[in-house]
DNA sequence: CGTATTTTTGACCGTTATCAAAAAGGGTGG
DNA sequence: CCACCCTTTTTGATAACGGTCAAAAATACG
């Protein structure tokens, strides 16, 4: 029902709306994502949603369950998904080779939710819209995955206004403002930034995000 | 310039508006704050600042710090601030009698940001202060610096506003409604929470949201 | 006391939300 | 290959929440 186990052992695949995690429940083993995305999130009442947390493919999912307390926010797939599950106990020596590369994923994760909260609290809808298109980028290529300046964008604009805290009107209006300024063209799932440097300053980033 | 050294020598001190660590630079030892507040935060242009961490008496400042990153974010005091300094060599056996707490810290800090990403996204003002309010005073509850339903708060509303993502003059009016309605007494930094429950059904919060 | 900071008030405005519906796109089965 | 259905994107009209600017009142501080 969660997931249908695969010729390898710990080889584990979802399809949309299938839950990696569910609220509240210790998750007995990290995911190493290989392809496809997830998010976590959280509901409110009124049908409102927000998404605190991209897995993109090369992503550990979720640092944080190795610091051993359950999962306070559900995780669930946006796309089809492979991935490496890895059972996590932090205490054992089983992060022994890959403890540099955890540490990493779990103080990326954090720095990440750090910049999301500056940009949630005090940015407009177009910075915000172009802080989540270049740190996708961003971490995309650095996966391998960018092509040129463009690589694939598997959300619909209802998750990108989960993500970015607007709502599905408004992202669309904002993006087709980027659109006719030429900052971004993004269509069937596939984005392509045409220059970078600009779309930076449009984010308002700091000079010491890395977005990585 | 930073901090003057106490008599015991981890023991330091520092007065409103100091940085207990700057943009871009290697803390060489986390603070275990025993007195007063602290804040991190990212300034935008036109002035606009975000919050992204408060830390209080018992807090670690900052966690994040020892796994071996630079700070991307300021912290600065924002009352008189007594603080206990240890090294953060993560790898070494340093931390092995306060590892719990040092992983427990970490856990929190991660968590609580993943909740105020969910009220900075989509929460409305009063929504926004309920969740602040008392997730201030259920930390301060247990570090033992509550009394009955009050506590020390000595933050400005203009600081209130830079966690809340609003203006200071909306964190006046917003806080002015609340007061007529009996939901909380705040004045002279001084908080007191008639009924928490109500306040909690007004914050829009989790059941699962501990706000520890 | 005098001064700087903080809180409060008022008038007005703008960004974004809301509601509703049409158009476009994508997948499936006949 | 087309017809159908469901999801997603787009458009329009209107409203609301919170922002902005400015100044007065209250408070804290030395």
């Amino acid at each position: 029902m969660l997931s249908q186990v695969a010729p390898s052992e710990d080889l584990v695949f979802f399809r949309p709306h299938q839950f990696l995690a569910r609220e509240n429940e210790q998750p007995d083993g990290l995911f190493h994502i290989q392809e496809g995305w997830a998010c976590r999130y959280r509901m409110l009442s009124n049908g409102r949603r927000q998404i605190t947390a991209l897995y993109l493919p090369g992503d550990c999912c979720e640092p944080c369950w190795a610091l051993g307390r359950p999962s306070t926010q559900p995780v669930v797939a946006l796309t089809n998904i492979r991935a490496k599950k890895a059972p996590c106990r932090m205490s054992g020596a089983l992060f022994a080779d890959s403890r540099q590369s955890f540490w990493k994923s779990l103080a990326d994760s954090y720095e990440r939710q750090a910049n999301w909260l500056v940009t949630l609290g005090r940015k407009t809808a177009m910075e915000r819209l172009s802080h989540l298109l270049l740190e996708l980028f961003e971490r995309m290529r650095q996966s391998g995955l960018a092509y040129g300046q463009q690589c694939a964008l598997p959300l619909t604009q209802m998750d990108i206004a989960d993500i970015t805290g607007l709502t599905p009107v408004h992202v669309n209006r904002t993006l087709q403002a980027m659109r006719a300024r030429g900052l971004v063209e993004l269509q069937a799932k596939w984005l392509r930034i045409p220059d970078l440097g600009i779309l930076r300053e449009i984010a308002a980033l700091d000079a010491t995000e890395t977005l990585a």
